[in-house]
RNA sequence: GCGAGCUUGGCGGAAUGGUAGACGCAGGAGACUUAAAAUCUCCAGCCUGUAUGGGCGUGUGGGUUCAAGUCCCGCAGUUCGCACCA
């Protein structure tokens, strides 16, 4: 209990601390009731459309740090757009299918729906604590029959226009949980949860052919401007486009057994031109024709096997040397009379272009590294310039620079470059060779043998084969009743629910079983977005109208598959009728992750913040007094258990403060750490500032209920008492004048910074601003002590009042982008007339209140600041001249001296270029 | 190995080629208070000094310029991405 005493004055008493328990929700009310975030599902013609949309999260139960970056970062450019003016689209969904709802199943009983509906509707509420200004009238979750039977839909659409395609491919399978993981949850060789040795398996699966546009979206990303440089050059080397030859080489005698069409070697090379430097043809372990040598020869066997076994990870690829198998067949060269081996060799890819290469040691290090091993011929073939051919010799290390070819024959003299195009020539004349581009890029296996995920909607028919699901018969829903005691997949295992008739011939059939990659669900979320409700995939109107996303914010790791599956799927769409474009982002921002310092107990165990307490010597256990290890700042993780709760932030401080504290510290871009200094202080900000609103708030009560109901009115008021200044009051006109052009100033520097996406910057101005109005509360109150005396009648008026007035309806404004609800309550208090900030317009600069009648300016000897002097703005510059070179010190840094230039840059600076008399 | 980025006080960071270190955090001093908290005011790159001064200073070495944290070239450290890519 406080109590007031009688000394205190009026504002001070005024001065409650902001409650944000009560005020956050009442703002959120409000915002709800009025409808000011909600757009139609076709933009106005009259109104500019802006799409801002963050990464939906997938619901894994807790809302976390990161999210709350990414989505305030989100909220403030909303919120800023829409203050511009912007008809702002600003969805939210969830990406809700995925491996953790069943394993959460398998763990703990509860049904992936249940986990996962349940999960969504406790981050909904973290969420919407947060006071976002999100269209939750669009809410998606990609794991309901709405969004995933419009997927359905889709890809049935992408088969007709030849975009789907089903084969054999090689997959990672874990014999004990009986599924394909994905290369990354196998880690060294082993299943990331049952441990077991992972198998390579050929199964039938179903893939979307990227590959059709891995030109397109090769050259589409040049014309993406708003897309960080690194993204890009990431994209670009997924893609990796390189051009080259394939060159097919015939084995010499073939034995008779060997199928037609092993009789050929076909290898792919960025450089034909090494051609005459050939001295073995080396073929990966999974090549059919090493399957077959290894089918003739137990030897092979092993050593195909041992390749197998080591697959690809990257520390057996650093440490592993290049060892080989030679076949003892042989093949002859295009232009040379000599017959060379083929090598089965561990460091030979299946996955890169034919899985066969020729071997030149003198131009590749690791075809080198092989050939010392085995004892290979090493004939050099490019020589590089000032270099003498008869004394040149290849050691350990390769040539793949530039130069000219010898031992070449036709070649010879010729450089690398313009050897490859001869040499294709030749090739091509014979009728053995040719140039192709050659893509890295492969087609999009979407097959998973999961529950937990969209049902492919195919019927196997034993007649008929593999056959779409017709379209009336959609969706096809995963069935509720499944169980998950035995490994494997439960649809697989579910008593009826794969039985079905085939639609073509009646006769019985089952269901595919396989569920989509959960990246395609997230690859088109942002068109059905602008029609979430739709009975068709898209509206034509609203998805064209809406997109592109104009800006797109999440984090770096989705640069590669999620970005380039979605920009992939646009293009799908495009051809499928689905949409009218084909980049779905514009412009994209990727943002850094949250940090924070982490705590070891003397055991060893890790130690949640929020049982910390730090001390000047160190830190100690909050509970136990046990003093604690301070490790390094990193990424919050639960396994390092330096995760903060966002909910306990919230209680704790109030959404706005944990909002302005992501916002404060780092450029977005950069990681951020958490520290609970930063966010209290960031609390105490938030207290400042509302209290010095409050106070002017109540000093303008009177005139704001009498006379000021608009801002124009404001502007008015202002411009008509600035012009009648008596003398008495001319140091506090001063004092507004001052803060006028500071809250002017301020509104153009936050403007900039915002649109830079610096919001960081945005920020400290605000710090400003706020910092100066404060520095005038003294003022007025000695200010408004005289005038209660004099001029009982008489409305507070004078100038300085109305500049934190209008400093104070700035700030408002100027921090609602951060901290909506505190600038919600601020102007509610401050201008009760005049509505919610949330649809108020961004304030414009008064440029009468951006020029300066003084300005102050460096003097520079020789480039070194000598002393600054004060000039009138645009003043003559051989007065500003005259007057810096009497300024006192830098006279005497010319005595003696000769100038004999000098740099006048008008506002800003003089420097004297001398030298000695 | 290839590619991209980064490097500024104790810390996070600011700075259209023009007064480096805005703003914040942590710190110090003071005011208020019985006291603490809160709040407010002031100080604060380093060295030197009584200083209104002087010297040095944006990882490092060069260059361009009247003037470089900023532009160019090299080097180091560091982070991220890709990688037996033929």
């Amino acid at each position: 209990m406080s109590h007031t005493s009688s000394s205190e004055s009026v504002l001070s008493s005024l001065s409650l601390s902001y409650d944000f328990q009560c005020v956050e929700p009442k703002w959120q009310a409000a915002w709800e009731k009025s409808g000011v975030f909600s757009v139609p599902d076709v933009p106005p013609a009259h109104q500019p459309k802006y799409y801002v949309l963050e990464m939906f999260p997938y619901p894994s139960g807790q809302l976390h740090m990161g999210h709350v970056r990414n989505y305030a970062l989100g909220d403030v450019i909303a919120r800023y757009k829409r203050a511009q003016g912007f008809c702002v689209l600003h969805p939210m969904g969830w990406d809700a299918f995925g491996l953790p709802a069943e394993n959460a199943a398998r763990e703990r009983g509860v049904h992936p729906k249940e986990w996962t509906l349940a999960n969504i509707e406790s981050m909904r509420v973290t969420l919407k604590r947060l006071g976002f200004s999100l269209n939750w009238e669009r809410e998606i979750a990609t794991c309901l029959p709405e969004y995933y039977g419009q997927q359905q839909k889709l890809f049935l659409d992408f088969m007709k226009v030849g975009l789907v395609e089903r084969h054999e491919s090689w997959v990672n399978w874990d014999p004990v949980d009986q599924t394909v993981l994905a290369n990354e949850q196998v880690v060294e060789g082993r299943g990331w949860r049952s441990g077991a040795l992972i198998e390579k398996k050929k199964l039938s699966q179903w893939f979307l052919r990227i590959t059709d546009y891995a030109e397109d979206l090769l050259k589409g990303l040049q014309a993406l401007d708003r897309w960080p440089e690194r993204v890009k050059t990431m994209q670009e080397r997924w893609i990796g486009r390189s051009e080259g030859a394939k060159i097919r080489f015939p084995l010499c005698k073939p034995p008779s057994s060997l199928p037609q069409n092993l009789h050929n070697v076909t290898v792919f090379t960025t450089r034909p031109d090494t051609l005459f430097g050939m001295s073995f043809l080396a073929i990966a372990a999974d090549h059919p024709l090493a399957l077959w040598v290894a089918e003739q020869n137990p030897k092979a066997a092993e050593f195909v096997a041992e390749c197998q076994r080591l697959g690809t990870s990257v520390e057996s690829v650093e440490t592993a040397p290049k060892r080989g198998f030679n076949t003892g067949l042989r093949v002859s060269h295009p232009f040379l009379d000599t017959e060379f081996p083929i090598w089965i060799a561990n460091f030979v890819l299946m996955d890169y272009g034919t899985g066969a290469l020729f071997g030149c040691p003198a131009s590749d290090q690791r075809d080198l590294d092989f050939a010392r091993y085995y004892n290979l011929p090493v004939t050099p073939v490019v020589l590089p310039p000032q270099t003498e051919q008869a004394t040149y010799r290849i050691e350990t290390q390769a040539y793949t620079g530039d130069g000219h070819l010898i031992n070449s024959d036709f070649l010879n003299g010729l450089t690398p470059q313009e050897a490859r195009s001869v040499v294709i020539e030749r090739l091509k004349e014979q009728g053995i060779g040719e140039k192709v581009v050659h893509w890295r890029l492969r087609d999009w296996g979407i097959s998973r043998q999961r529950y937990w995920g969209c049902p492919i909607p195919i019927i196997h028919c034993p007649t008929c084969g593999a056959v779409p699901v017709p379209e009336n018969q959609l969706p096809v829903t995963l069935p509720d009743d499944v169980s998950f005691d035995k490994p494997g997949n439960p649809l697989d295992h579910h008593p009826h629910w794969k039985h079905t008739t085939c639609p073509v011939c009646s006769k019985p059939a089952t269901r595919e079983t396989d569920t989509f990659d959960t990246f395609v669900d997230s690859s088109w979320y942002f068109a059905r977005f602008t029609a979430p409700h739709a009975l068709t995939p898209t509206v034509p109107d609203a998805v064209n109208g809406w997109l592109a996303v104009d800006q797109y914010i999440g984090g770096i790791e989705h640069a590669i598959l999620h970005l380039l599956y979605a920009r992939f799927f646009t293009r799908a769409m495009h051809r499928a009728g689905h949409v009218g474009i084909d980049e779905p982002f514009a412009g994209l921002f990727t943002q850094g992750m949250v940090s924070h310092e982490s705590y070891k107990d003397q055991a060893g165990q890790w130690v949640y913040p929020d049982e910390v307490e730090r001390t000047s010597q160190g830190a100690i256990h909050r509970m136990t007094g046990e003093s604690l290890t301070i490790g390094r700042v990193e990424k919050m993780s639960k396994s390092k258990r330096n995760t903060v709760a966002p909910a306990a932030i919230i209680d704790r401080f109030g959404a706005d403060t944990a909002r302005w504290f992501v916002l404060s510290d780092s450029p977005p871009e950069r990681d951020m750490e958490w520290t609970e200094a930063g966010v209290s202080g960031a609390g105490r900000f938030v207290q400042r500032l509302f209290r010095s609103v409050c106070g002017v708030a109540a000093e303008n009560n009177e005139i704001l209920n009498s006379e000021i109901l608009s801002s124009e009115a404001l502007t008015k008021t202002l411009t008509e008492s600035s012009q009648s200044e008596s003398a008495q009051q001319s140091a506090t006109n001063e004092a507004a004048e001052s803060l006028r052009r500071m809250t002017h100033r301020t509104i153009v520097a936050v403007t900039e910074a915002l649109e830079h996406f610096a919001i960081n910057v945005a920020v400290a101005r605000i710090h400003e601003l706020t910092s100066a109005l404060i520095a005038t509360d003294n003022l007025t109150d000695n200010f408004a002590e005289q005038n209660t005396k004099n001029t009982q009648e008489e409305p507070l008026k004078d100038s300085l009042a109305l500049a934190r007035f209008e400093c104070a309806r700035t700030l408002c404004l100027l921090c609602a982008p951060m901290m909506p609800h505190l600038a919600e309550e601020m102007f509610s208090r401050l201008c009760p007339h005049e509505g919610l900030v949330a649809s108020q317009p961004w304030p414009k600069a008064d440029p009468q209140w951006l020029t300066v009648t003084r300005v102050t300016m460096a003097v520079q000897i020789l480039g070194k600041l000598r002393g600054t002097i004060d000039a009138i703005p645009d003043e003559e510059p051989a007065v500003v001249i005259a007057r810096a070179q009497a300024q006192p010190h830098v006279a005497r840094f010319l005595e003696g001296k000769k100038i004999i230039k000098t740099i006048h840059v008008p506002n800003r600076i003089v420097n004297f270029v001398v030298k000695d008399a």
